[in-house]
DNA sequence: GACAAATCTTGACGATTGTCAAGGAAATGC
DNA sequence: GCATTTCCTTGACAATCGTCAAGATTTGTC
């Protein structure tokens, strides 16, 4: 009986304490979300923590209640950011019923993204150079690199699948391509060139059946 | 006859002039190649001006006698860099009296790269990606991009040309793959994946055919 | 509703940043 | 060889950085 009182109060207390944490995970996503735009508009060489909480509800002491020091909060950020933006062409893949479908679909999701998230996608490449340099970055990057091959990967092969044959090319080689061609597409478009967006698109348009 | 001492006169002036300004201009590179050290040691966002002058010859004081600010001593950095790796392909494409030769040094040059010049090659995509935020570094980026572009050219080109066939992928689609597979092979590279140079040299070998 | 724990704000700290000015040192011109 | 320009060093400046600690505020518990 008191054993069982016991044990009742010990899971209770767990649960709560599990309760917090999650309470304290959510806490640290949503400055690590409110953050993450502060570093889509500065880039990492630029944003202080400071400016992070200018640009937030936050004040730039409570940081260090929820992070152990600005690299955490970064690393943090990353990790967010994948868990955003690596599944963004799921649906597309899963849900395409013919080649055409599936071509549809990607290049508007394409061109959505490289018009409405640039800000993310140039932080995207501003960290994965950090990680050139920082070793704390270069686990979760490498990760989310790995994610987005597979995305790509996935939006390739299923293309094949529907006409019946195999990609041509490599995973890696693909999503070498893609990438590159994003990354120099991002840079035409925040130039300023208006017509970056549909080159790209047209670009992929061509690319996608002359690899499968 | 007093005019035309006063004429070559000028032109005296107008010698030493221009053998000052050559004379600063060469003080500037200097300058620039020391800080591209610490800028490929540190990277963009870590590297100060201080930092520079402490791993050089020179003291923090002199850069703003050669440069307006920071932002011109970076510029000049990106546009001295560009002059020294823009062209470390052409003698490969040029002399190449084959395919296998041209391969052949190609791999080569690509191995060698990887291997010596990891440091300058993770600053450059460090830059590629403050060009995404920094307006003033935009024009240089693009520029040297465009010259990478045309040197894989060169040699996907001259390849095919040596073959009798042509490429069978446009200019920019052939930068954005191989762009990004070095880009992800010095990542794993700077990780310390012994085999990353290797992988990447295969992975050459076995595009470069493939897209004449 | 009082007590305790959590969350957050505020202000300060030492260090570092880019920039600049005053003046010394070296080179140049006459 | 003196005078002037060029080149560089030094030290200081205001601003900003990440970090932290002390205390206020809010939340949760009994």
């Amino acid at each position: 009986m008191a054993q069982q009182v016991a044990s009742a109060r010990k899971r209770v207390i767990e649960a709560t304490e599990a309760l917090k944490e999650e309470k304290f995970n959510a806490r640290r996503l949503e400055i690590a979300e409110a953050a993450l735009e502060t570093l889509g508009e500065l880039g990492y060489a630029r944003t202080s923590l400071r400016e992070i909480a200018q640009k937030s509800p936050f004040t730039h002491g409570v940081f260090h209640y929820y992070f152990s020091d600005k690299t955490d909060l970064i690393c943090c950020c990353v990790r967010h950011y994948k868990a955003k933006c690596v599944t963004r062409y799921d649906d597309v893949a899963s849900l395409a019923r013919s080649r055409e479908e599936l071509m549809e679909g990607f290049v508007a999701k394409l061109g959505e993204t490289l018009r409405d998230e640039a800000r993310m996608h140039r932080l995207w490449y501003d960290l994965r150079a950090q990680a050139l340099f920082e070793e704390a970055f270069r686990n979760d990057v490498v990760e989310i690199d790995k994610s987005l091959e597979r995305m790509i990967w996935r939006i390739v092969s299923r293309y094949a699948e529907l006409g019946g044959t195999r990609p041509t090319l490599s995973s890696n080689v693909l999503y070498a391509l893609f990438d590159g061609l994003f990354q120099s597409a991002l840079l035409k478009h925040l130039s300023g060139d208006k017509g970056a967006i549909g080159e790209l698109l047209e670009e992929a348009k061509r690319l996608l059946p002359s690899v499968c």
